[in-house]
DNA sequence: CCATATATGCTCGAAACGAGCATATTCGGG
DNA sequence: CCCGAATATGCTCGTTTCGAGCATATATGG
């Protein structure tokens, strides 16, 4: 057994194409991390697990849970997810799924810093709102304080006429980089695409793409904070929503992205939702992650359709009108369709 | 108040530049490799990019192009990747997307290792149809050779039923083994979901769930080789596939799962494309990779529709019949529509 | 010059979608 | 006790999209 611990230590010696070692300078030591945004929707607001914020505080930014990955530990890297947000939080991770991995220079906070110690892994994880009761720490917060843009629930967020389109046009107008490849597109487009300036239509998916282009852009706090090279001075600047430690908002970001994607071909709003709920309720909990209001009697029609719910037979009252019936979560069509979930139809574009 | 979590916050760049043994006990040394998916279609057939493979030979397995990631020489994973593909098949990569990051215990071919040294992140790329010439090394083959039960370009694959269905049938009459969670599917029920037994649709995006049910039930080359508890014996067994080099084919497995995905939602078909190129030389492509027949005058209007395509004004002859008209890729969809794809529709299903 | 094969255009019924009207129940206040 | 407000729920209807097939155009090969 010891054997084997030693053994392990060092790359398999035989070929290496793997031994860094050979032909390579010496490997610097990389350690991975393991990060978890964690989200769940509460009182109608998506809200995300983190862990030292202080919203007034301009040098302890937010952080997701996280810790490195020890294989000596974790036999696989979500169960080493699953155990640092335990470790940190209290909470116990039920849905959970991997995003994305992350290692681009510069873009963690030690700065001078040329190439990253960290490869950061980032996952999603789905969970019903419970109330800070059951958390050792960390609070929820909800997404849109760290993306202000993306919370279209009341029409189209002021901010973005007002602090983020006059910037990015006046970034577009900058000449690009040399670093431009053949079919990349120009600045102007990205910035038009992503955030739905004149008359294109709003992609809600884009969460990643909108926060990146705002980082490159040097208008994302991360991006003077990394000393990225024409990031706008820290004075004098609107604030682009909270940032956050390290990679973070941009992991949190592929997260928004992911959930608002799955949710239309994945029942995985049910992970959101208590056990019990109404047709209405879970409509608001969608809303709250997608933004626009949908038609209400036509979502009705698409959930029942599907064979997503079947009703409890309970009724809730109090509800300021004729009572709604109470459904629950039917397990079974994972077991019947393929591909199921919660198609959603949009009602008259309010762009 | 955040006390208790200094001691596992990412360490900072004074103690650990190159000393991850602070308070954890000796962490390993982590290696990331680097695994490129590299696709293409040659003479309507789905290829991929392997190293050293020798069909006939059981030792010499084949390879995705690879290597670690070293971040004093790679400014980011992707550039890492490119490098590599370069050095080791000359090819100069041109989409490419990352898949997903893998670690699990025992998923390498190092018997007897309880922790994997190596974390493998897997990338697709989709190329056009180069010849052996532009190689310097490596070769195309199908990369329906590794997944046979993924070919339903001629109906259903006999190996379901010959050799797929009778043995998962035996594997779920065992008794699960107590790691089975609260919500987790029955094995039989994954079985008949992911090969769509009994009746159950075929699901074409099911790739890796697929693989990775062959995996656990002992069916797939790798699961042996990796001293995998329940695995078939190596004789008598007929073969499921080619298998490949540590968890290469898991990472092929979801190359085709993100390709058969994507090609139905962004124009990613044209990366597989020539510069101009007829609409039924498209739908094959796409029936390459799909699988199923499409009915040829509703791809027609869908691609057309969508403005995906213009004519050239050129033709084809040769073609058997009336010369068929030559169509570009509208690069200018992307500016467009937020979300442009190749949609398709099935004609009746012959399952 | 015709048979054949493929390319391309068009139509038609079915299903899905988007929007709005109508009805059912409850609660709170005269 | 009745009425109005508010919400829940049911249904209709025109439009769009989808799935499938028929019809026509234009090559090639004998």
């Amino acid at each position: 057994m010891n054997m084997e611990l030693s053994g392990r230590r060092k790359p398999t010696p035989e070929k290496s194409q793997l031994a860094p070692e050979d032909d390579h300078e010496l490997e610097p030591s990389l350690g991975i991390g393991l990060n978890a945004a964690i989200v769940a929707v509460s009182d109608n607001e998506p809200v995300a697990l983190v862990v030292r914020g202080d919203p007034d505080s301009i040098g302890a930014t937010d952080v997701l849970p996280f810790g490195p990955f020890n294989p000596r530990e974790h036999r696989t890297l979500e169960s080493g997810l699953r155990a640092w947000v335990q470790d940190q939080t209290g909470l116990d991770l039920g849905y959970a799924e991997q995003l994305y991995t992350f290692a681009d220079r510069g873009r963690h906070a030690t700065p001078g810093d040329v190439a990253p110690n960290y490869v950061s892994i980032g996952y999603l994880a789905l969970t019903q709102a419970v109330g800070h009761h059951g958390l050792t720490n960390g609070l929820w917060r909800s997404w849109y304080q760290y993306f202000p843009w993306e919370d279209w629930r009341r029409g189209r967020p002021e901010i973005i006429a007002r602090d983020i389109e006059p910037r990015l046009k006046a970034w577009a107008e900058k000449p690009t980089p040399t670093t431009s490849t053949q079919h990349s597109i120009a600045r102007g487009d990205r910035a038009r695409i992503c955030f739905g300036l004149d008359g294109t239509a709003w992609d809600e998916e884009k969460v990643l793409e909108r926060f990146e282009l705002l980082y490159e852009a040097g208008l994302a706090d991360e991006a003077a904070r990394d000393g990225r090279n024409g990031a706008e001075e820290w004075t004098d600047r609107p604030k682009l929503g909270l940032p956050m430690q390290a990679d973070h908002r941009r992991i949190l970001a592929t997260a928004i992205s992911r959930t608002r994607a799955k949710i239309k071909y994945r029942p995985v709003v049910f992970e959101l939702m208590p056990d019990e709920f109404t047709l209405y309720e879970l409509q608001k909990t969608v809303e709250a992650i997608l933004g626009p209001h949908l038609h209400k009697q036509n979502f009705r029609r698409l959930v029942e359709g599907a064979g997503l719910v079947e009703p409890t037979g309970e009724v809730k009252t109090r509800t300021g009108g004729r009572p709604a019936k109470l459904f629950r979560f039917r397990r079974e069509v994972l077991l019947e369709r393929p591909a199921p979930g919660v198609r959603v139809s949009a009602p008259p574009s309010r762009s």
